[in-house]
DNA sequence: TAGATACGGAATCCTTA
DNA sequence: AAGGATTCCGTAT
């Protein structure tokens, strides 16, 4: 790594010298020694062509439930979909598979297949830590040796270290991508990451019945040996189709080609590219050996214990209540503006403060930064500069991978100078950017009100302004000259104050033709003032409906509906409340029938919640929340990160898969109905009780 | 083979009476 | 028994 980055080369290479033919010898044709190495375009690894287009092979086994046994291997990509099956005697072998009598012929011949179709790149859903780690072991019982690379050497696979822990793997000439890592590196958010959810959310396509998904991921193992034995068709159906859909989830996504252009831009492989640090580094420190400076090591995590307490992004108290017209602005990539404005830079930082330069740029926090030169910007600074004029021209262009690359990059940087992980990190320079956020957020705010306009809200980047117009129209207007107006004033503001010229861009961000700022779940029943509760809210926006004609959409942020840990129950009524709310259709009459099939038993589909656990069930010593009891009531075992399905019953939580006690269906009315239902009852005049008719159940006790 | 802090809300734990 | 403190999770930015 520090080969490339010395020299600048980042994810593609020009070759120049002599070379002998390799002779395809572990699919090797050209053999160089000791070649000259350039960066292939520009400082930051722009190229014009974009045509390089890996050969990807997506590989997925199955086995017994135990993992102990090898039943199939299914290859899909590369030109090929096709599934190696273990036909031992007695067992048929459909046409469609190609059969083999035992599995020890089965992994040789995967392995001759792997090299034959010669990918660039292997993947798979949960691929490290499934498939290849099963086949490595099976491999070893076997005797085989899985040599599945372009040079010598079997695969190799070590336990990963550190908190993240995920197996490392490696292989000599290929990449191996992990599917649900790729996604997670990617920031796709979803509520589970099996493969059979993945490909219904993204691609509308999966095997799983929407009315019972736990049931069915919980059972599969039994059903896939089922399938082996009885239905042998299906079987390899199945085993077809999941190596496809996970290939079809990275190819809709452009996943592939996003980490082919992080690695470009970062020069990090591109099993690598979701490392921060590591790209923070590689892009640093090549600039800063070109000045002659020499980087520190790396602190770690115990020494700076004390120091910390850095303050992060700022957020303004909510004006709670229903309102109409509302205007939403925020600040275009902010952190990386205020870096790029202000010269926040580990280099250029002045640990003296500002007595040593005497002009330098002051921080909120009191930290001083080296004002630029002609010439001699600072290193961070600098490379934004190039960042920002590439991520528009790539916006420009449509091409949405670059862009994502590079927004995904500029904003790493605020988070790898806060942490003690990097060598660069300080938490002066953290806290300047923060510092510099709350100013301008709050001059932002200051201006609108000077203006004549009330904010409502605003966190961090971002601020909600009542437009008071009469028309969608008229808003729409008034906030795109208030933005445009508050920029010149911001960057006249910047240049009297600092000294700098304001890189800093506010954008109407959108119109919500109605925004409901709900209070704190504890300020409204205490009778005082009610309090707005920050990160929550819901609005009415409009949206182009499928014919161009205009349609309205409810939105919601932070609320329970986007919260995976609320049940379906839960999240539908908010969703159908809201809606109800916002077009002013009355709600009385729903939620009285939504309570009585509740009670009926009805909704019981609905009532499952579901619940990581964040650390392994025997750390739990402190407490034992709901979600750990039911873990602990099921079979199997229960590791970090793993999520748990459970319903509360008569006899308190239980696993839904493994349930023995009556649903308690009060308590869903009481925990789950209640709370989503109040704030939209207050807001009408209403009260629950009465609203769901068991105000006549008080007078018993 | 380690980006960050701010926040709400539910449930349980713990202190005090 | 009451209520504040702590733990826990998932989210916003």
């Amino acid at each position: 790594m520090r080969y490339l980055i010395q020299r600048g080369l980042r994810g593609l290479v020009e070759i120049d010298g002599p070379w002998e033919n390799g002779r395809g010898r572990h699919g090797v044709n050209r053999l160089y020694l000791n070649p000259e190495l350039r960066p292939v375009n520009g400082e930051t690894g722009e190229s014009p062509e974009s045509s390089l287009e890996p050969r990807v092979l997506s590989l997925d086994i199955e086995t017994d439930p135990r993992a102990r046994r090898l039943l199939s291997i299914a290859l899909h990509g590369c030109g090929v979909s096709e599934v190696l099956l273990f036909c031992p005697e007695g067992y048929s072998c459909p046409e469609d598979a190609q059969g083999f009598s035992s599995e020890r012929e089965l992994l040789r011949a995967f392995a001759r297949r792997v090299r034959e179709l010669d990918p660039d790149i292997l993947t798979g859903w949960s691929v490290i830590d499934f498939d290849l780690s099963v086949l490595a072991s099976m491999a070893e019982r076997f005797g085989v040796s899985l040599e599945l690379g372009r040079g010598p050497g079997e695969l190799r696979l070590r336990p990963g270290r550190g908190p993240r822990a995920q197996t490392q793997v490696s292989l000599p000439g290929r990449l191996v991508l992990d599917g649900p890592h790729l996604l997670r590196g990617a920031f796709v958010r979803l509520e589970r990451y099996s493969l059979d959810f993945a490909a219904r959310e993204i691609l509308g396509e999966g095997k799983v019945q929407a009315d019972d998904p736990d049931r069915v991921e919980d059972d599969k193992g039994a059903e896939i040996l089922r399938l082996f034995t009885d239905d042998r068709r299906t079987f390899v159906d199945y085993n077809r189709t999941d190596a496809r859909l996970a290939l079809e989830i990275l190819e809709r996504l452009g996943l592939i080609r996003l980490a082919m252009q992080r690695s470009r831009l970062t020069g990090l492989p591109m099993d690598r590219v979701s490392g921060s640090i590591a790209a923070f580094d590689s892009l640093y420190l090549s600039r800063l050996s070109r000045r002659g400076v020499v980087a520190p090591t790396v602190r770690g995590w115990g020494e700076e214990m004390e120091e910390g307490l850095s303050t992060g992004g700022h957020v303004l108290e909510p004006l709670p209540g229903l309102w109409e017209r509302v205007l939403t602005f925020d600040f275009k990539s902010l952190y990386p503006s205020l870096i790029r404005t202000f010269q926040i830079d580990p280099l250029g930082y002045l640990p003296d403060g500002a007595g040593a330069g005497g002009d330098a740029i002051l921080a909120p926090n009191g930290a001083a930064f080296r004002r630029p030169r002609e010439g001699e910007k600072s290193i961070l600074p600098a490379l934004l500069d190039q960042l920002f004029p590439r991520r528009e021209a790539a916006q420009k262009a449509g091409d949405k991978v670059a862009d994502q690359a590079i927004k995904i990059l500029m904003n790493s940087f605020y988070g790898v100078l806060g942490t003690p992980a990097c060598r660069f990190s300080n938490p002066a320079l953290a806290n300047a950017i923060t510092g510099f956020g709350r100013e301008i957020l709050l001059w932002s705010k200051a201006w609108f009100e000077a203006a004549g306009h009330r904010v409502l809200y605003g966190d961090t980047d971002s601020l909600f302004v009542l437009s008071e117009a009469r028309s969608d129209a008229e808003a729409l207007d008034l906030g795109a000259r208030l933005a445009a107006e508050l920029n010149r004033e911001l960057s006249r503001h910047v240049d009297e104050t600092w000294g700098v010229a304001s890189r800093l861009e506010l954008q109407l961000e959108r119109l919500y033709l109605k925004l409901l700022l709900p209070a704190t779940r504890g300020s409204t029943a205490s009778g005082g003032a009610a309090v707005g509760a920050r990160k929550r809210y819901a609005g009415l926006v409009s949206r182009e409906g499928a014919g161009g004609e205009p349609t309205s959409e409810v939105v919601f942020v932070g609320m329970e509906a986007v919260r995976r840990d609320w049940t379906d129950l839960a999240r539908r009524v908010q969703r159908e409340l809201y809606d109800r709310l916002f077009s002013e259709r009355p709600v009385e009459d729903y939620l009285r029938r939504t309570t009585a099939r509740l009670r009926a038993g009805e909704l019981d589909r609905e009532l499952v919640y579901r619940k990581a656990l964040r650390k392994d069930l025997a750390a739990y010593t402190s407490t034992s929340p709901p979600h750990v009891a039911a873990a602990r009531k099921a079979s199997g075992t229960w590791g970090r990160g793993r999520l748990i399905a459970y319903v509360q019953t008569q006899a308190g939580p239980e696993p839904a898969a493994e349930r023995t006690s009556a649903i308690d269906h009060e308590h869903y009315l009481e925990k789950q109905v209640r709370p989503i239902a109040e704030p939209v009852l207050d807001l009408l005049g209403l009260e629950f009780k009465k609203v769901v008719g068991d105000d006549r159940q008080l007078d018993l006790f």
